[in-house]
DNA sequence: GCGCTGACGCGAT
DNA sequence: CATCGCGCCAGCG
């Protein structure tokens, strides 16, 4: 066989992997849609459990782009709790009226946490206690 | 192929 | 607790 005309990838620390676009943006909804009524997560956290780590800008990608009215993407917030839109902009309001109309408390545009700033990943999940 | 953008995240101030 | 700055990562011109 011929030498590797690929010179090889040094596999100090596992290369993080790269679905192909369209099986993350997949990957990506399924996860959202997951979310139960009355939850919440962080983009950064659905990234994550849709198995993208460090993806949490393609996840917003993803929202700015859909157009699918049955996805929950009210139920997607930034890390600290806050709604990511523009507050007061048309979908800010929208997102705060979906939130409320599911039982979750929104004040000022922003969800509150049922534990401290470290346990999002765990808070996030059930800010109904 | 390069550089800019963005519904982000997080530590520092 | 509010802001700022810098890092990340795909998508797109």
């Amino acid at each position: 066989m011929a030498e590797r005309l690929r010179p090889p990838r040094t596999q100090a620390s596992e290369p993080p992997a790269r679905p192909a676009a369209d099986e993350m943006r997949l990957r990506i909804l399924r996860t959202i849609r997951a979310i139960p009524a009355g939850q919440v997560l962080g983009y950064g956290e659905v990234a994550v459990h849709a198995g993208l780590p460090g993806r949490a800008r393609l996840v917003a990608k993803i929202l700015a782009g859909n157009d699918d009215p049955a996805l929950p993407w009210h139920r997607v917030l930034r890390s600290d709790g806050r709604i990511a839109l523009p507050e007061g902009s048309r979908g800010w309001r929208e997102q705060c009226q979906r939130l409320r109309s599911e039982g979750v408390a929104v004040q000022a545009g922003r969800v509150k946490r049922v534990r401290a700033p470290r346990d999002l990943d765990q808070a996030l999940w059930g800010p109904q206690s």
